[in-house]
DNA sequence: TATAATACCGTGTGGTAAAATAGGAAGAAG
DNA sequence: CTTCTTCCTATTTTACCACACGGTATTATA
């Protein structure tokens, strides 16, 4: 049940992308000596999310990177779903049963909901304002 | 962001016990053999479920397994949280910058809801009321 | 024109986890 | 004492992750 760095790495490009909006292409060395990742890679999970039209790249010198569509009309689903596959908590769930099935499916559409109403926007500069315990992070 | 097998199969398990909660001792052989599952495997499953005092058994001959508490009162959270570790969507949570980190602790929150919310006595028979159409499955 | 910076592309590789499989030892019922 | 079942410890197979490597193509700038 977690989203592997494919995911976690793919939406740092794209919120680096969204905070330099507009501002020209920006290259994956950047990106990758900004966050401390490795820049071969981020080329590699770059490639599908350009297949996937959510960025376009210019070759050359001074080249590098751009959203496509503006940060707001992004969501953080659209970045996970090129790089991580479909949001579904198993692999052929209309194989399951009844019960079983409604859990996963409320689930899947828990996450979905998450996921699709968070923007680029939204996480491209968070405050952080929420007072977070430590405590927080168990479960 | 997938639960895999031992969380999915622990869990047909769980609810095979819940099923027949109160008729004694149920092996792993009858479970195994009606959810079309490997024997062997179920044992690897069925041991942390002992271990986290879930199940409790009944050695040799016309033994098995049985829930140690009330289906109501087994929730699908234990028994995903002891195949598959503490849910979170993310590991190292806390190191993440807070717009991320925010991110992951609502789908956590999200995905917690739903499995501490639902217990064997609700999946044990669910008629499968809902109507549903093939297109639900797909995102 | 030459050089440097960058995207683009395929392959290799070590590690780890998933998903079993195999083969028994030990306890209980008949 | 035979059969049934839990219990325990490997071993195997497969797949995926998280890179590393080495190159080619493209473009801006000196």
């Amino acid at each position: 049940m977690k989203i592997s760095t494919k995911g976690r790495y793919g939406l740092t490009i794209m919120i680096e992308l969204a905070r330099k909006y507009g501002e020209g292409p920006i290259s994956l060395k950047q990106i990758a000596r900004d966050n401390d990742l490795s820049e071969h890679y981020l080329e590699q999970l770059i490639a599908p999310l350009r297949n996937a039209s959510l960025v376009k790249s210019v070759r050359g010198a001074y080249g590098g990177y751009m959203l496509v569509n503006e940060p707001w009309n992004i969501t953080a689903g659209d970045v996970i779903r090129v790089l991580e596959g479909p949001i579904t908590p198993v692999e052929g769930i209309e194989d399951e049963e009844p019960a079983k099935q409604a859990l996963w499916l409320r689930i899947r559409d828990a996450v979905k909901d998450v996921l699709d109403t968070t923007t680029l926007e939204d996480l491209k500069n968070h405050s952080g304002d929420q007072t977070q315990d430590e405590f927080m992070f168990y479960i």
